[in-house]
DNA sequence: GTCTATAGAACGATAGAC
DNA sequence: GTCTATCGTTCTATAGAC
C-alpha cells in the first residue's frame, strides 16, 4: 500500500490513543493495532515511539499557533495597540476553535495538549519551536503595550495562565471529573466563560502597586 | 527494623518519584531502591503500586485541605460574606504555604498535583474524598454570595480556573520550561502576582451580560 | 514498504524461607 | 516484617525474509 496512508493511519491511532493513555499508558502495539499496519511500521516510518510523539504534537499544534499568528496580524492590521480583551480572544480563541466544543476529536486534541503538558518525562519537552515562541513573543510585546505598568515578569506569568485555564478546563469535557473540583462544562459556554474569565484577569492592575 | 519506618521512607522516595517521573514512569524497584528497603516492601505495606499511588496522594492533599477549611472558617468568623480577593488568597494561599516558593520539596509537591491531575489514567482518579468536596462546596456557596450575578455552572468553571492557576504555574519552578509558554518564575513573586491575577478574573462580570 | 520473528530488557506481583 | 528468588507478562526495537 501506499506510504502516505500508513503514514497517516498511525498518526490518527497514535494521537488518539495517547491522549486516552498517556504516551506511557500507549504501546506501540495498541498503536498499529488501532491503526490496521503492522508493528514494525512505527520503527520504519517514524524511527522510535518518542518521535512518533514529537510528529504527532506538531500536527496538532501547528495549525493552532498559525491561528493564532493570523488573529494577531488581523488585530494589528485594524489598530497598532488592540485592547486586552481582543488580544485574549485572539490567542486563546483558537486552542477552542481548533478543539470544536461537543466534538470528540476536539476534546482528544485538548486532552492531549494536557497530556503531553503535564508529563515530566524528558521526551514530551521537545515539540516547540522557533514558530511557537515567535508567536508567544509578539503577544507578549502587544499585552505589554497595552497594559504598560507591568514587569516582564508577570506578563509571562499571566501569558502562562492564559494556557494554563484553557488547557485545564478543556479536559473535563472530554474526562469525567478532575479531582478538588467539579462537573463538566457545558460545550460553548467554555469558550465565552474563559475569555471573560481571562480578559479580567489578564486587565489586573501591576502587582507592585 | 519499625514498620512505621519503612513505610515512610516508601512514601517520602514515592512522592519524590511521582513527581520527577510521573506513575508510569516510576518503577517500584526505583522506589525501594531510593527508599533503601527492600523491593517487596511496596507489596507488604501497601498491597500495590496504584495504592501506593493513593496513599502519597493523600498524604499531600489533607494539609492543604485543612488549610483551606481553616482560612474559610477563620473568614467567616470576621464577616459572614467575605470580600472575592479574600476568597482567594484562602483557597489558593494553601497551594503555595504547603509548596514553599524556592524550596524543592514545595516545588516537588507542585510537579506532583500536576502529574496526577494531568495522567489520563484511571488509577488517578480516586484520590479524592469527601473532605475535600465539602470544603470546594463551601468555597462554591461563600463565592456565590460575593458573586450574586454567576451562574452555578460559571462559579464551577472559575473556582477550577485556579487550580488550573496556581498548579499549572507553579510546574516550572521544578521544572525548566513548559511549551508554548517562558522562563521560570522568581520564588515568592508566584504568589502574589497569582492572587492578583486570580481575584480580578474570579470579580469579572457574569459572562449571560 | 511490509511483514514475521525474536532479541533483550524491564516490569508488577508473590511464594516461601527466615 | 524482611528478605531472596522468580514467575509470567509486556515492552521497544530490530534483523532479515519477501
Amino acid at each position: 500500500m501506499a506510504s502516505p496512508d500508513t503514514r497517516a493511519q498511525i498518526l490518527d491511532a497514535a494521537e488518539r490513543l495517547f491522549a486516552e493513555r498517556g504516551f506511557r499508558g500507549t504501546s506501540i502495539r495498541a498503536i498499529t493495532d488501532l491503526a490496521g499496519v503492522n508493528l514494525a511500521a512505527v520503527g520504519y516510518h517514524f524511527g522510535s515511539k518518542a518521535e512518533l510523539l514529537t510528529a504527532v504534537a506538531r500536527r496538532v499544534v501547528e495549525p493552532i499557533n498559525a491561528a493564532q499568528r493570523a488573529g494577531l496580524d488581523r488585530l494589528l492590521a485594524r489598530t497598532p495597540d488592540p485592547a486586552v480583551a481582543d488580544l485574549v480572544a485572539a490567542f486563546a480563541g483558537p486552542l477552542f476553535d481548533e478543539m470544536p466544543a461537543g466534538d470528540e476529536q476536539g476534546a482528544r486534541t485538548s486532552r492531549l495538549i494536557v497530556t503531553i503538558l503535564g508529563d515530566p518525562a524528558e521526551e514530551m519537552r521537545s515539540w516547540t519551536g522557533p514558530a511557537e515562541d515567535a508567536v508567544r513573543d509578539r503577544y507578549l510585546a502587544a499585552f505589554g503595550r497595552a497594559l504598560p505598568g507591568l514587569s516582564a515578569g508577570e506578563l509571562r506569568f499571566r501569558l502562562r495562565g492564559i494556557l494554563a485555564v484553557t488547557a485545564m478546563d478543556r479536559v473535563e469535557v472530554y474526562q469525567r471529573q478532575v479531582p478538588g473540583c467539579s462537573s463538566p462544562v457545558a460545550g460553548e459556554a467554555a469558550r465565552r466563560w474563559a475569555i471573560t474569565f481571562l480578559a479580567a484577569a489578564m486587565s489586573a492592575p501591576s502587582t507592585e502597586a
